[in-house]
DNA sequence: GTGAAAGCGCTAACAG
DNA sequence: CTGTTAGCGCTTTCAC
């Protein structure tokens, strides 16, 4: 048996195809009589309407896709993961449906009348953003900022974060501050960076070559460059990574150069991970509220697409020190 | 200016819609004389077939939904990424476009003709999919099995994950051997449960109440579990966590008992997640490869929407036991 | 190789 | 409130 139309139910319910269609988008349009009978011609039949059918003649989707901007071994981590629930959770309850997929697999399937917004989290690049509003597609940027751009950006409080480290640190009693740097992308790379430097001078210290050392974006990586940096006879008294995973590589290092945490070494991470409390000592680290970020990027795209003007050009989402034993003064 | 359609092209090209609709879809039975125009058409009107309309003229969306069956705080955890992420990795390349949501998000919206497909990830719930194959549509399953239905399900071999635990634990002489476990779902619980119960019983060891208890599924309800169990004057020499985060848990319990790890105490995780690694000590845990899971999710759907019919009713997916320093006997 | 034309199943005027 | 009808933009026979 062969899926039902709107012409079963029509037939059945011995009401025209219009009504039926009224049933189902606007029934308060609908006798209350007429409503039940189409219902239970409906239910009988199994009918339920054609997505097809419907996108077809509304001309449009209901589909936002959702789209990675990243490179390496693991796609969806984390911290894209609870961005990515943070948008799910916020197209349930509304007609959006959500696509998901990777910035470059897009971009090979190019079709038109596919979506009606689209989310780009991370490193997205100008001309993808410029081909999808050339299609008069609206636009979310998350983890990233675009200049000269018209559109929505959604972005952590990255200098905020840094600057609450430093102050933490500097409070705390350090003077030789190291920051290691993974592989991000060039927006928190940069924004991370420029604040370091700025809070590190405004503090009076200064940031030598050493202070702030690139890695790859893996544990090991991470743990060498700590070893080499931590071997130093200058070596700093606190180091900041730039994520949970870059920061347990330092403790890695420090423990195999037998330096006890946080009395000869303190370790600060970013994102607030899940591992943070698992570490020993705990990680203190930046908090950022990912699944908010991944909420707002739905709520500004839901009020794009309603055609709202007043949609903010720039979201700053505030992140917040949690500070754990890997940082805190002995008493 | 309005999206240009297929008849655009064929007005600029001088050729019928058709012929513009063959260069898309089957180049090759079109004379590359005509094509080039059409191509040449097509660029300069900026025109790509629209997706919904042909979807209707197809009667096909080439969309696969991935359904997460979970509750819980967090839905898309590591666990569920990686395998998320298998299924996206596989999907690029084909035609098929990945839709996202859980899968009481979806009951919510019915509609149909939406998808080709579903991948129905963790505790599918039976009246689900009786539904889906009700409507014809093909059905995956993934860490769960399904008793009484005939789809494909794709599993981790659970009990030999716990199977090469307890033998890893009693070869280094352990013989009270504890188990935690979550709250996970009832096709996990019960798979590891009863392993656990044969494989302990095959050896001789017996299982009493504390042999198995269970906690909620975070790490502050794991190190309170595990404190209870750790005091016992009975206390056992070693734990098996149900995931990482629970073993963490039990580490953080052992040191706050003054516990040595693993002197005084081994223990075992389950995934092995990316914190394996960051522990100290690090730790062992069942490598389960969801990733591969999720890529086996998208190459059997692919199998079955090809009409192939000899598409594995269960595949079960290797672990392997990563023995780190949480549960390396001391040399 | 190419064109003409009939749908695909629904929605949205418009008319009653 | 309900019915009639003209599309939505493509694909796909069937002729030529």
């Amino acid at each position: 048996m062969d899926t039902p139309t709107i012409y079963d139910v029509s037939r059945l319910s011995g009401v025209s195809t219009a009504t039926v269609s009224r049933t189902f988008t606007t029934p308060d349009r609908v006798r209350e009589s007429t409503r039940r009978r189409v219902y239970a011609a409906a239910e009988a039949l199994h009918y339920q309407p054609s997505a097809i059918a419907r996108a077809m003649a509304r001309q449009q989707t209901d589909k936002i896709a959702f789209l990675i901007c990243k490179e390496g071994a693991t796609i969806l981590d984390e911290f894209y993961a609870s961005i990515c629930e943070g948008v799910m959770r916020r197209a349930n309850g509304t007609n959006y449906q959500l696509l998901i997929s990777t910035a470059e697999e897009w971009t090979r399937t190019a079709q038109s009348k596919q979506i009606e917004g689209v989310i780009l989290a991370g490193n997205a690049q100008a001309d993808l953003i410029s081909e999808f509003q050339r299609q008069n597609i609206p636009v979310v940027l998350v983890n990233n900022r675009a200049a000269g751009f018209n559109l929505p950006c959604i972005v952590a409080d990255e200098a905020g974060g840094v600057r609450q480290v430093v102050s933490h640190l500097i409070s705390a009693g350090h003077q030789r501050i190291a920051m290691l740097m993974g592989r991000f992308s060039p927006y928190v790379t940069s924004a991370r960076y420029n604040a370091f430097l700025s809070v590190m001078r405004e503090n009076g210290l200064s940031v030598d070559e050493s202070g702030a050392l690139m890695c790859d974006r893996d544990i090991q990586s991470a743990t060498e460059a700590a070893l080499r940096l931590l071997s130093r006879p200058d070596r700093p008294s606190a180091v900041f990574a730039f994520n949970d995973v870059l920061a347990a590589g330092v403790m890695k290092a420090a423990r195999r150069l037998g330096l006890r945490l946080p009395e000869d070494l303190a370790v600060v991470g970013f994102d607030d991970s899940s591992v943070c409390p698992m570490m020993e000592p705990e990680l203190s680290s930046i908090h950022v509220d990912c699944r908010r970020m991944g909420e707002l990027c739905m709520e500004h795209m839901a009020a794009l697409l309603d055609g709202a003007q007043d949609v903010p050009r720039l979201t700053v989402v505030p992140v917040n020190l949690k500070i754990r034993a890997s940082s805190r003064a002995a008493i």
